[in-house]
DNA sequence: TTAATTTGGTTGCCAGGGCAACGGACATTC
DNA sequence: GAATGTCCGTTGCCCTGGCAACCAAATTAA
């Protein structure tokens, strides 16, 4: 069990040496997914969250035309299922699914809430909940932003919204921005044709308003 | 203080006898605004999030360009804030504001996780917290479920995934449908033209899609 | 009652962008 | 080296849907 590499927002706060009996008592087990194995399916019910430790994932929705949308992109420290794991009894609108070998450190959710029942050997169990709350804060965040995005009329708009907000993040005033995606990757995020997309960019790169290389934007000032 | 509504998600739960040392105990307090008053602004940071106890409310964002995008609509028993105040120091993406006159029940989250400082007087602390994040996952769900519509490529999958999604949680095989909406506030919630969105739905009516008056629609079989 | 406002359906226009097909730049493998 | 694969920019075609303008019905105000 000892594989768990630090820094993991979900132990935050939490001393390494009173990991291992906390990871006892929440039953958490590290699970191994191969490469395109499924994680969760669609329509299932969820009692687990998990940790990505290692590997790649991604959440798709097969729409009723059987269309494939991809949803989410999940890298190691990413997280799954925080959101149907905490409401009981939704079935999950998402498939999640491996994109290579992937280890999963799983934790029933039920035993994040509830009462230590092994005898005050594990420390941290109120810390550990808070963290859960806050994972899932920044996950819904995270939904937020890109609805944000989305609800953006045209490519462009599309396009300088979720630049504008990685350079926010990036820190203040910063406009060197490293995108976390690919072309294609950013054209689902952003749900735009990459074609499109591609088409877009070079004409904002054209009028002077970004410049980019590969995956290094820049945001040019009057943005 | 006594002014809470029974039934409040927050306080699911927690004995109606127990909630008023427990509501003093959290800091919590009733904020009252007047019709277009700014409940959030942009920008903003947050560290109390809130319970709309009457009026309504909508969350909305101005783009760059000063476009003003409905975010979401906020009726009473629905929160405010609830994924800012959970992440610190994250600054608010949209602007709240009353359209009503209305009554806010407003908590500080610090006060959330706290241990208690009364001595005990407050029982159902620990309710609270998982309540408290019971509505996160929720918010974050609707969230998740809004970018399932967003994603869809044309107006009429858009529609069909929102239609189908109320028809499931109204029950099993229900496909009688009281939109929460009228049409341009489903049209804003799709991110679709108002007109374009009326164009559609005649034309699926049409086809037998569907049937539909005012707000209450019907979904064929084949769907 | 009439006037005024809100809500929702209709229609013509036209541009934004989805789609498909292609080609060039690099990287990887045999 | 050739061969294969991946990533990304380009371009033409054409349809979907945004926009504006208008109207009918329903609702509210006066």
């Amino acid at each position: 069990m000892n594989i768990i590499p630090p820094n993991l927002p979900l132990f935050a706060g939490i001393l390494q040496e009173d990991l291992p009996s906390l990871l006892y008592c929440v039953r958490a087990t590290v699970e191994t997914y191969k490469k395109r194995q499924t994680i969760i399916s669609q329509g299932e019910t969820v009692s687990n969250f998990g940790i990505l430790l290692s590997g790649q994932a991604r959440s798709l929705k097969l729409d009723a035309d059987g269309r494939q949308v991809i949803v989410t992109l999940i890298r190691p420290g990413g997280v799954v299922g925080i959101i149907l794991a905490a409401v009981t009894g939704e079935r999950s609108l998402v498939e999640v699914v491996a994109e290579e070998d992937s280890r999963l450190l799983s934790i029933p959710f039920a035993r994040i809430g509830a009462v230590c029942d092994c005898g005050g050997a594990c420390r941290g169990r109120e810390q550990l909940a808070a963290n859960y709350t806050s994972l899932l804060a920044r996950k819904a965040l995270e939904l937020h932003e890109r609805i944000d995005c989305l609800l953006e009329p045209s490519v462009r708009s599309k396009v300088l919204t979720y630049l504008r907000r990685l350079a926010m993040e990036e820190g203040e005033g910063a406009s060197k921005i490293a995108l976390p995606f690919d072309r294609e990757g950013m054209a689902e995020y952003l749900n735009v044709d990459r074609s499109a997309l591609s088409r877009e960019l070079s004409r904002m790169k054209r009028e002077g308003l970004i410049d980019y290389r590969k995956n290094i934007f820049l945001l040019k000032a009057q943005c």
